[in-house]
DNA sequence: GTTCCAAACCGAAACGTTTCTGTTTGAGCT
DNA sequence: AGCTCAAACAGAAACGTTTCGGTTTGGAAC
């Protein structure tokens, strides 16, 4: 069917080592390298990656799994990750796992069965179980915004307890001390760091902690709906409430908009990523903000570092977040 | 390294076929599969995709390429997709080419030498010449939302002037009658099809349309921002905007809000897509809502049915719109 | 205990590269 | 013209599968 070396080396009288050199940057002679690109040309040769794949055994692809491609924190980290892999010569497989651990599994052994060159990962699973055999080959794996205990291996996070300090601690300032928070499930380590944040940020200011303040969502949009609500229900004098991810954001203003509190008059709000959103709430949002194309990029040069040379100790970054200042949280005059 | 099919051959004492034929669904006796069976658990034999990929000329692998990832209309028809191909089996590689002509034709390409079984593809290149020379090779090829005039094959589509005439002839009932729009690029399809439905729309109402009414946008964020003010700005009587897609209906309530515009009361809205964003405006957006998922299904089940059949004629599968409502349009009253 | 035949098995060749081990080539010297 | 040596080339083996043709096996029927 398709044109092989082989019969580029037909046609040009070469030899096969000949033709695979003047692919790979070796030593031809200039008017036989005329003569093979004519012959590429009229016999319409491409390269055929997955014999090369076989042979050279690397597929010059990194497989990447994710809860859900359809969340903007996700995405975007993918397109800023996409961009410094793909100039590099590297393809990306995407799998979007579903926040489903079963999933999430079958991704990794998929990948491994495909011989992706290295595995990059937001992990569901907080055991790590399913890196386990990848990890054998020895292939290098990046995990994103969560850490494991077990698998040791690059990560890149984000300073969530920083994060979530920055934003109760204004809060605080403004007056505020019934401020409700909208965290994540309890499993997942970035909501568990960002909790503390929040309890870290009362301590410091002697405020004690009230339970019902606090709300385990889901992290979904529909879970931040319905943190609202219950938090709106069981807390008559809360005043502020913070929400610690772009999705539940979503979810609180379309809770807040359907039960006709106005923002901030009756309730001060920060919310968590997505600038373009919060600017487009009436009035602005003030949000906690991730460096979400930084991210993408740092865990690119980080797997390209790892696949080009050997170094053995595993290293670990961590970005800082931003507040975006908007005109959600009001003074409260006691 | 890793072990191999050899050497599960050798720890059993079967033969080479064997073994192939257990992994591939023919007879073995009961007595040899466990016997197999263990090897593999303990050889951790894992199958070689890239060998049989070489091997059978399928590597089971569908290559997506799209102008952006980071786009909700993109990713939600991606989600959809990728549910349906993995279940039967088929990875995706998908590649982001940022809306340039140039990484379009070198994702082709690149997915091309990777031997992916097909192609889909949201074209940015309307004259298609970066798909021509990967259908010669027999594979098959979906297109997504745009059409291509030379290239023949499948595609899902949207009534996208149906959509515009809903939401334009919604906008004259409530007595608009200066409607703007922000259309979008010249050269898009879908953006001329929702344009020609705005115009359609006016005809039937036999009322004019204003040149200085229709704006074309670029599909961003930032240029809806753009867009609105622009509008307003030259069009002092327009009494509605209809913006036809997501980034630019965003773009354009952030367009408001920083002007101080008030929905509806100074200026009705129909926006595009992201039902979960027009309910977290205020009022409720009242939107033009594609029904993404159901492209990304429509269009694994095409490829999937090409892939298993050779038949000739190519499908054009057409999906509808539905109009949500919500609380953005105002009724005029002369 | 034969006979028979499908079911089960085996080994080799092939897929399209890269790479290893040699061999040839030709430009620059006497 | 002959010599030298690096540069340029050639051929074959190997990567890990699938598949083709041919061989063995085992159980049912006699």
């Amino acid at each position: 069917m398709a044109a092989t070396m082989k019969d580029l080396a037909k046609r040009t009288g070469l030899g096969l080592a000949t033709i695979s050199s003047y692919f790979n940057g070796g030593n031809v002679r200039e008017k036989n390298r005329v003569k093979i690109q004519e012959a590429i040309e009229e016999l319409h040769y491409e390269v055929n990656e997955v014999a090369r794949g076989l042979k050279t055994n690397a597929t010059k692809t990194i497989g990447v799994v994710i809860p859900e491609l359809n969340s903007i924190f996700c995405s975007e980290i993918i397109t800023g990750m996409e961009d410094i892999l793909r100039s590099h010569g590297y393809a990306t497989i995407i799998c979007d796992c579903r926040t489903d651990r079963i999933l999430e599994r079958d991704a990794v052994e998929f990948l491994s069965r495909k011989r992706v060159d290295g595995i990059i990962n937001m992990p569901v699973d907080i055991t790590g179980s399913h890196l386990t055999v990848f990890q054998k080959t020895g292939k290098p794996i990046v995990l994103i915004d969560r850490r494991i205990k077990g698998v040791e291996c690059d990560s890149v996070l984000v300073d969530n307890e920083k994060a979530a300090m920055d934003a109760v601690e204004l809060l605080l300032e403004m007056g505020h001390r019934n401020i409700g928070i909208i965290s994540g499930p309890r499993d997942v380590s970035t909501a568990r760091e960002r909790l503390e944040g929040y309890c870290k940020a009362h301590g410091l200011a002697g405020i004690p902690v009230r339970e019902s303040l606090i709300y385990h969502g889901d992290y979904t949009i529909q879970g931040g709906v319905l943190a609202l609500e219950t938090l709106v229900k069981r807390n008559k004098d809360m005043t502020a409430v913070f929400v610690t991810n772009y999705e539940m954001t979503l979810g609180a203003v379309i809770g807040l908009n359907e039960l006709g509190i106005h923002i901030p008059e009756e309730l001060s709000v920060i919310g968590f990523d997505n600038l373009e959103f919060a600017r487009a709430c009436s009035p602005k949002l003030t949000i906690v903000s991730q460096p979400t194309n930084e991210i993408g990029r740092e865990v690119a040069r980080i797997i390209l570092a790892r696949l080009e040379s050997r170094e053995t100790d595993k290293v670990t970054k961590k970005l800082q977040t931003e507040m975006i200042m908007g005109k959600s949280v009001s003074k409260i005059s006691k």
